[in-house]
RNA sequence: GCGGGUGUAGCUCAAUGGUAGAGCGACAGCCUUCCAAGCUGAUGACGAGGGUUCGAUUCCCUUCACCCGCUCCA
């Protein structure tokens, strides 16, 4: 499939938009237009209704260890500056960088002894020459900006680069305001953001992006069967919605892949159009992270010792380099009165990755013959209904003989519960060809006989075929379609 | 951030140092009884800023955005 293609549609039917575009552009900033918003409503619908909403505490669910809880949080974007201290993301998106422009590297300042690029060619001093070192200079992955009217350094805050560290920090809230028992998960939606230095791909790397994680604290003995849980659960959810099994896939991080803290991470990949065959972009990771969110919350930002134990990371003058908030976030087992640090499993998905792999899969042409016998390419957009921006249309076949009353009482009916669409204009072929490519599962006309027998045709986007359903019955039918 | 390429209407393409054209789409009207039919009408563009010039969409500079490589992640 052609990216360019897409990136077209998406632009002419009102998927997705350049941020700013009339001042020429934001680069790494989009917005969702009239259609690709209810498109990206419907995948975190799907996610939050799936994970959160419609999960039954009281049963098992098929390849977990036990029954467990799920709520939700909804946290600020501007947290406690020292959140990001102790969680990592300070010191790690902070340091000096310097870049050397002929080895194409970048490298931590702090890891040089002298101004060198580690990557010259030792066998070939003569290349040494090459290496042309930047100054250093600044890299913020995190957004900085001003709390309060001062504008002093002390009143720097950072815009989040995940959700995650709200759900950490608000771990005892939880637990103390909903009785909720381990093993238990936290859920959230909302925007983050990272500056990034290269934005690319579409919306696959935005600058401002929305996540969709949940935190899943467990005790650690059974710790590896609920990472495994997820991690076959999340990709199911992906193949459920639409996602073909062929572009998807699991993929286990190797052991010197693992970030510092984790002890097993997979990701969900899809291969993009947009990437080389072969190659697959992250939709979603699922890490199995230890206690190190928690007992950072604690005690302190933590690094790996030689030992390979986490220890509170010590500064110059041997206290903790960044302090933790030195609340107990530990958790009591009421019934075996075992006291632990929960384990936590996060399954963390990119909304707007999501929704990129849903209209990439979507995007389809096919040939159908025109009313001249001509063959004509279709645009069509094969969303899984359940995430189909507009549910179903509505059509009087022609502008006359109370075709059009008929069909403005049904769309009437079915506007009360569906996003559904409305047109009289023109022919009807050129109709359904428009909703083909807005993606539009269903389109229902009302014709001579429907007001004779009370019926109308109901049209299915991918195969074409019409069959005729009561009026009456309509809303019921369209429902058991769209509702997964 | 570095190197290479590209910017004309919603889309696809023209032309030009001197009023920027067309097809398709979108819009209005007529007509239409099931897959982009037909007729009529009106709308609509030189990415942005600066310079050279009597005059710049065209030449020069800067910038922004997009695409292809090098790096990071949801």
């Amino acid at each position: 499939m052609d990216m360019d293609k897409l990136v077209a549609l998406c632009r002419r039917r009102g998927f997705l938009f350049q941020s700013s575009e009339i001042y020429g552009g934001l680069n790494g900033f989009w917005d969702y237009g009239p259609l690709g918003v209810e498109l990206k409503r419907n995948v975190k619908e799907a996610w939050w209704r799936d994970m959160v909403a419609a999960h039954n505490e009281l049963v098992t669910p098929a390849g977990a260890p036990t029954p467990y809880a799920m709520v939700g949080l909804d946290c600020s974007i501007i947290m406690h500056p020292q959140v990001w201290k102790c969680s990592g993301h300070y010191d790690l998106f902070c340091d000096m960088m310097i870049d050397c422009r002929e080895c194409k590297g970048r490298w931590r300042a702090d890891h040089l002894q002298s101004a060198e690029c580690p990557r010259k060619p030792s066998k070939h001093p003569g290349e040494f020459d090459k290496c042309q070192l930047t100054e250093p200079r600044e890299f913020n992955l995190m957004f900085k900006t001003i709390v309060g009217a001062m504008g002093t350094e002390e009143d720097a805050a950072f815009l989040r680069p995940e959700t995650a560290q709200g759900i950490f920090v608000n771990f005892k809230n939880v637990t103390d305001s909903t009785r909720v028992k381990i093993p238990f998960g936290i859920a959230q939606t909302g925007k983050s953001f990272r500056n990034e230095i290269t934005p690319r791909n579409f919306t696959f790397r935005s600058r401002e992006f929305e996540q969709m994680e949940i935190e899943f604290f467990c005790h650690p003995s059974t710790s590896r069967k609920w990472y495994e849980y997820w991690r076959d659960r999340r990709l199911a959810w992906y193949t459920g919605l639409g996602l073909s099994s062929e572009r998807l896939q699991l993929r286990e991080h190797a052991q010197d892949e693992l970030s510092h803290y984790s002890c097993g991470t997979a990701d969900i990949e899809y291969s993009f159009p947009f990437l080389a065959a072969g190659e697959y972009g992250e939709l979603e990771g699922i890490a199995h992270r230890g206690d190190f969110d928690l007992r950072s919350h604690m005690e302190g930002k933590l690094v790996k010792n030689a030992q390979g134990c986490l220890e509170v990371e010590l500064g110059a003058d041997g206290k903790p380099k960044h302090k933790g908030s030195g609340r107990d976030l530990t958790y009591r087992d009421d019934l075996t009165n075992e006291r632990f640090t929960p384990h936590v499993i996060e399954p963390s998905a990119g909304a707007d990755r999501a929704t990129l792999a849903f209209l990439c899969e979507a995007y389809h042409e096919d040939s159908a013959p025109d009313d001249k016998g001509d063959m004509q390419t279709r645009t069509v957009m094969k969303f899984h209904p359940r995430i189909a921006p507009v549910k179903a249309a509505v059509f009087p076949l022609v502008k006359k003989d109370g075709m059009p009353e008929a069909a403005q009482e049904l769309y009437g009916a079915l506007k009360k519960r569906f996003n559904v669409f409305y047109d009289e204009k023109g022919a009807v072929g050129r109709r359904y060809r428009r909703q083909d490519e807005a993606g539009t599962p269903f389109c229902i006309t009302v014709d001579g006989q429907t007001l004779v027998d009370n019926t109308v045709t109901i049209r299915d986007r991918d195969s074409l075929k019409q069959w005729r359903v009561k009026t009456a019955d309509v809303v019921e039918e369209i429902a058991r379609r769209v509702e997964g």
